[in-house]
DNA sequence: TAATTTGCCTGATAGC
DNA sequence: TGCTATCAGGCAAATT
């Protein structure tokens, strides 16, 4: 599953052979979550200028507008100098003088859209009202504390609304909250200043540790073929019923706002 | 078969 | 009572 790290690896393999590439054709396969929102033909000619991502979100600029992607739950690109020919799953294609950027989205949760520009409605709805960036700066323990308050809400369903901070999927979110040693149910406003100190950095943790591993594999993320490895170290997601690392204790698996969610009952007390 | 997954949307509700 | 922010539940597609 696509969170955070594994979107930022993608962009991090993709922008090299990207930049500056000029666009020769687009290959639509079934539909995904949204239409395109332009002819494709239209987009024939236009160059590649900066890759980008803001939460899950990647963000091909274009010499005139751009394209806004997002993987879903089981999207994953790939970059070919020689593409084979689409596969059923393969949804979308973007064919340059470079390479082909190819989909692959099983579940078609993904998206694909066309954005004309920074003040573009689509992408005004969709990017507005996402919270700070975990590893920028702007991400900091008092302004944090801050955004928690008034929500009644339980944590972890706070950090998975992504409108406080973004890409913190379901995975990290139970990694980060045990070890902040929080229980996902607590309500976010309950949370004082030394625990909300302890899932930011937590939370900074979690994801810069799992970005420079190449992110997680569960499922079916990888990058041209190359897996990450941070399901290696999971401490609480998936492992219901299991010891906990740290203490023994079995693992708890909850369902939490329609989610799956795991936390150590005696490392995470109310 | 029911369960699983993400994130947007809808309708309900809390709080000012 | 009315407004806004928040919250819970539903939905899409494919696989197991």
């Amino acid at each position: 599953m696509p969170e955070l790290p594994e979107v930022e690896v993608t962009r991090r393999r993709i922008v090299a052979p990207m930049l500056g590439a000029r666009i020769t054709g687009v290959r639509l396969g079934a539909p995904l979550r949204w239409p395109l929102g332009i002819e494709p033909t239209a987009l024939v000619g236009r160059r590649v200028q900066q890759v980008g991502r803001r939460g899950k979100y990647l963000l091909i600029e274009l010499d005139h507008g751009g394209l806004l992607l997002h993987l879903g739950m089981s999207g994953s690109l790939a970059w070919w100098d020689d593409a084979p020919p689409p596969g059923r799953h393969d949804h979308f294609d973007l064919c340059t003088d470079r390479g082909t950027l190819r989909l692959h989205d099983p579940r078609r949760f993904g998206a694909v859209l066309y954005v004309d520009g920074a003040e573009d409605a689509r992408a005004r709805k969709l990017l507005g009202a996402l919270g700070v960036e975990p590893l920028e700066p702007a991400f900091e323990p008092v302004s944090f504390h801050a955004a928690l308050r008034g929500r009644r809400a339980p944590i972890k369903s706070v950090l998975l609304a992504g409108d406080v901070v973004v890409g913190v999927g379901n995975i990290y979110a139970s990694e980060a909250l045990f070890r902040a040693g929080i229980r996902p149910t607590t309500p976010a406003s309950r949370l004082g200043r030394t625990r909300v100190a302890r899932l930011h950095a937590a939370i900074r943790e979690v994801l810069q540790r799992a970005l420079d591993v190449g992110g997680s594999t569960l499922r079916d993320f990888r990058v041209n073929g190359q897996d990450g490895h941070f399901q290696l170290e999971l401490w609480v997601y998936g492992r219901a019923g299991e010891p906990c690392r740290v203490c023994g204790t079995p693992i708890r698996a909850i369902r939490l706002g329609q989610r799956s969610t795991f936390y150590c009952p005696r490392c995470q007390p109310r």
